[in-house]
RNA sequence: AGAGAGGUGUCCGAGUGGUUGAAGGAGCACGCCUGGAAAGCGUGUAUACGUGAAAGCGUAUCGAGGGUUCGAAUCCCUUCCUCUCUGCCA
């Protein structure tokens, strides 16, 4: 949610912002104004009325101390249109703040300077290649037909056990989803975050929180009995640990990861994009998060990108950085940086890592806040990122490591793994 | 799931209708004292919104939501959570 401060002090720039993010409400941003000039007129009569109540009180309550009932009764009188107004008022209050709180909701985050114009994925920049594309044998396969082969993973036995997009992880398919799962926390702990093992399903303030909800309810699985979510990513339970939190200055950043099933409805999604571990409904990752210093965050998210490179080059895939463009970045996110492996065998880039800065979209939502040195209460930074996610990522290595003989593993991986290669 | 008890500030803990945003204590910060420290003494120590250049002032907040009342932390209703006992169970 963007702070309400900002849409007051410069508007122009806030539409500005959100065009270049291809968002084109942008009468939104003139209703957000005028509910908030009324919003702030009824809270001064309000609260107006309101004192003149109180002090009546008061005096009623001396009064009555003082045995002079019949002045007490007499005041008590004068109360009676105070409290008519003040009720009316206070209706007015409550509808216009939820008028702009509903409206202010709908405004995704503003993009920062460094986000290049665009509408689809086409436009995102390349900022970095690295790896050669491999060069595969005459019978190199896609990954589903390894995973076949190999008795790795098994869709259709996750079609008779659940539905479609819920994979079954076999054998050395298994014992390699369990080795991704250790080598990136290790590193993980190892870059300095403080391993956590949240809850798989939230609350509906927790999805308010990191900005799932109210608009991107239907991606999420929903337990209707309980009113809880299941989780599309550690991100929402991880951020939320620190909701409702003012932290010393000397305490950021503070630095969590986790690994977390996700689970993701995909509705709408069909044809190449599904095949395989393309995109599965429960998939396995390993998430890193930050809150920051507000001067410190575009640092940190540097860092963040420079630990997932890390990870790639560990396991030797072939991978290119993309910044994404305004149209493409998710409604939460300032800056977002997605990391892609190159399918050999497909012939083309899955995403396995998306990270981002939020500035404080989701902070304000959370109120997660840092004291100064003057004692000022200010926002903090969020941010994180996938470090990583699994299918693809275990897509990229049956395709890119598979030889005549079998598919190597990537020697950072093998202490994980206990074996050097599957045949 | 059933029966009972309870949810107050950073923490402990008082408070069952009237200047209570909230006693007291601990902790923390600053100051005095000390050669230095401890002890002691003094001062300060919630958040949000509104208003103001600021100091400040106003309003709201004692799990959450609603009600009674001139007035609610205190009474009533709903709901969430915690604890104890019983049941069930990895």
């Amino acid at each position: 949610m963007i702070e309400i401060q900002i849409i007051r002090q410069s508007p122009e720039l806030v539409k500005q912002k959100l065009s270049v993010k291809n968002f084109s409400d942008l009468h939104l941003v003139d209703e957000i104004l005028q509910a908030d000039e009324e919003r702030r007129a009824i809270q001064k009569q309000l609260d107006d009325i309101r004192s003149r109540e109180n002090a009546i009180a008061k005096e009623i309550g001396v009064l009555f101390k003082e045995g002079k009932k019949d002045e007490a009764e007499a005041k008590k009188a004068e109360t009676v249109s105070l409290k008519e107004e003040s009720a009316t008022l206070t209706n007015r209050f409550a509808e216009t703040e939820k008028r702009q709180f509903d409206l202010l909701v709908q405004l995704p985050n503003l993009p920062c300077d460094l986000v290049p114009k665009g509408k689809t994925a086409e436009d995102n920049i390349v900022a970095k290649q690295v790896g050669d594309i491999p060069v595969l044998h005459a019978n190199a396969q896609p990954h589903w037909e390894l995973g076949k082969k190999y008795d790795l993973f098994d869709l259709e036995l996750g079609v008779k056990i659940t539905g479609a997009g819920f994979p079954v992880y076999k054998g050395k398919g298994a014992k390699l989803q369990r080795a991704l799962i250790s080598f990136f926390l290790d590193r993980a702990i190892e870059a300095g975050y403080n391993e956590v093992i949240p809850p798989h399903m939230v609350n509906e303030a927790s999805a308010f929180g990191t900005g799932q909800l109210p608009d991107k309810e239907g991606q999420m699985y929903f337990a209707t009995a309980d009113n809880l979510y299941l989780i599309p990513t550690a991100e929402v339970p991880v951020t939320n640990i620190v909701r409702d939190e003012i932290f010393d200055e000397k305490q950021l950043p503070i630095k969590m990861a986790a690994y977390s099933p996700c689970f993701r409805r995909e509705a709408g999604s069909y044809g190449k994009d599904v095949r395989g571990l393309n995109r599965v409904h429960q998939f396995d990752k390993v998430e890193i998060v930050q809150i920051q210093h507000p001067a410190k965050s575009y640092e940190t998210l540097d860092s963040m990108c420079a630990h997932v490179e890390s990870l790639l080059q560990a396991l030797e895939l072939p991978y290119r950085i993309l910044r994404l463009c305004g149209g493409d970045m998710s409604f939460s996110s300032a800056l977002t940086y997605d990391f892609e492996v190159y399918s050999t065998a497909q012939q083309r880039w899955l995403e396995v890592s998306s990270v981002s800065n939020f500035e404080t979209f989701q902070t304000n939502r959370m109120k997660v806040r840092y004291r100064d040195e003057n004692k000022k209460t200010i926002l903090c930074h969020s941010l994180n990122g996938s470090a990583m996610a699994l299918p693809r990522i275990v897509a990229g290595i049956l395709e890119n490591h598979q030889k005549e003989d079998g598919i190597y593993i990537p020697k950072a991986l093998q202490p994980y793994t206990g074996f050097d290669k599957i045949v």
